[in-house]
DNA sequence: AAAATTTCCGAAAACGTTTTCGGAAACGTT
DNA sequence: AACGTTTCCGAAAACGTTTTCGGAAATTTT
């Protein structure tokens, strides 16, 4: 590919490279009559400035990184796209990277996002381990950071969360009025905040309405790793009343293979979902669900991360807790 | 941010930052000594190549861009997921720009990624329009290029393309098969060749059957997309007996329609869908659907860059056409 | 008309690399 | 011991921009 510079104009106008940056950037020391003729002339050549070289000098580049675990679910491609919105109407370019679920690609993600220069990053954590110290060294040298749904604890930087205490206190309550009484929660991994706030909301509803707390486990947050709890529950025969599952996929899993087993939903087993997909109002039975305002999210983080933008001297940390909706549908209804 | 920088070693080591470059190089000509020795104290400093730099001097920049249309439905995600697993063995960064649809994105994408210098681009058309003759200039230019999915017309380059036309083909005889006659036909948008092909193969089984050809419906990917078809078909009460979706998104949003309104599926209208998503086999009823082998098509894609980045010079398009199979589910069977 | 100010533009340095060229030092050959 | 090779490394140019500095030209002020 041979690229059109700034270099091929100035000769063509015969005016120095200096002057051409100049009519780009319209900072107020060119002749507006030069400026027209060098815009004019760059538009016949098809000439686009070359951002790396811009960056190069500019030590930034308009770009934000995003670093997401995983977008198979619509989840985070939504929240994508919120951020989108309002960075593209702040002039930011928008590099999205996936960690695949993995820490180790999440750390080399940022990584590369941060050689590449980009002026900040939105991350959603894939797990806890090494990436946290480096985020750490991030956030010393002053690359703003803003995390989403999957935040760390202990870094001091600006965070939009869902009020998971709050919805899974009030999913539990819910199969708890249904008249359940042995209600399973599954949780994401344990050393996410939010999984730590669900359960103190199962829990707390548990205590309100004096139920003996019952039984968690751990699982992921995939289809599969819903269907292998669910085969697990069915061979130790240590089926519950109702669940509280980590999200729409993997109560979805789950309910596949307790039909398959000839369990019926909410008949035999009450559950409900968390992170409402598209999917939650079209499987069989329709699945109830906590929704996230996925898109608002996306903004939010995209606005937390704009501020430390502009006020970069100072950067006071923000979280921002955004509220929900339980949608109640047949999967958890009492027959 | 403050980056430490070539010259930073060089000066605490006392050499030329032209030695400490060779040093992460491996040119062959320094000595393995003073190249473990600049290493060594590169790697106490934290330094990391500034592939901006890298970019500049080289021209080229070990990325590739990826440009999808959406990622709401899992179909792209898991093409980028087969191409990134091609790529990154080979040393390759993946930067993925989405289009939202939009032709006026998509070309601004591709330009964004030009300008970035990536070494090349796997691209699925958001539509027809302007992009193409972007498109054509940049393969005079040498731009390597490969297009799966959605893939232009007349435009000299390797595609990845899934035999829609087979497909299609088989799917129709498959609602024939079932006893059904007049079978409604959606498509994506006209200009996509994979619609045309998806129309000559519902044509060509109704000619082999003998049977009148039946309407075609053209319909974008998404739910409401479908949703508002069936809407219409309501109102006009041109209800079919079958429908061949245009894809999976598309079939469920009509699903949703027609139950709503009290229509069973299959038993009043049988459906059958396309590029199989996740959703197929847990929505109720069941869906038929033709499955693609996503990742496959990634992979492939991703092997054609990889063959045009090698072979600089020359470069003969090459097609590659993928198979895949029909899932037969409740949705599509006769009662 | 001279002086003071403003407007505009060119020259050159800088950003962090790679790469070319040439030369010093070390080695091998006669 | 003189020469030819090879090994290794430094100096400097290059990539395409932005930005600083200074100065010429144009304009205003006296």
């Amino acid at each position: 590919m041979k690229y059109i510079t700034i270099k091929d104009i100035a000769k063509e106008l015969n005016v120095a490279v200096s002057t051409v940056s100049r009519a780009f950037n319209d900072k107020y020391d060119i002749k507006p009559e030069t400026r027209d003729r060098i815009l004019k002339k760059a538009g016949e050549m098809g000439y686009r400035p070359n951002p790396i070289a811009r960056k190069l000098v500019q030590q930034r580049s308009f770009n934000i990184g995003i670093i997401i675990p995983e977008f198979e679910n619509s989840f985070f491609p939504q929240v994508i796209m919120g951020a989108q919105e309002i960075l593209y109407q702040h002039n930011y370019q928008v590099l999205i990277m996936q960690s695949n679920e993995s820490v180790d690609l999440e750390i080399q993600n940022a990584k590369t996002l941060v050689d590449n220069m980009v002026d900040g990053l939105i991350i959603s954590l894939s797990g806890v381990g090494d990436n946290l110290s480096y985020y750490k060294v991030l956030t010393e040298k002053k690359m703003p950071l803003v995390f989403f749904n999957r935040v760390p604890e202990n870094i001091e930087t600006s965070n939009v969360v869902f009020d998971d205490y709050k919805w899974a206190f009030f999913a539990t309550e819910h199969l708890i009025h249904q008249g359940f009484k042995d209600i399973l929660f599954i949780s994401g991994a344990n050393e996410l905040i939010l999984s730590k706030n669900r359960r103190r909301g199962y829990d707390d509803a548990h205590k309100k309405h004096r139920i003996p707390i019952g039984k968690k486990i751990t699982c992921g947050f995939s289809m599969q790793d819903g269907a292998q709890i669910a085969k697990n529950l069915i061979t130790e025969n240590t089926i519950p009343r109702a669940i509280l599952a980590a999200n729409d996929a993997c109560a979805i899993g789950m309910i596949r293979v307790f039909k398959d087993s000839g369990f019926k939903i909410p008949e035999d087993i009450a559950i409900v979902g968390f992170s409402e997909t598209k999917m939650a109002a079209h499987i069989s039975p329709t699945l109830t669900s906590v929704e996230q305002p996925t898109y608002e999210i996306g903004k939010a983080a995209a606005q937390l991360l704009l501020e430390q933008l502009q006020n970069k001297g100072i950067h006071i940390p923000q979280t921002i807790v955004l509220n929900g909706r339980l949608n109640v549908r047949e999967s958890s209804m009492k027959v």
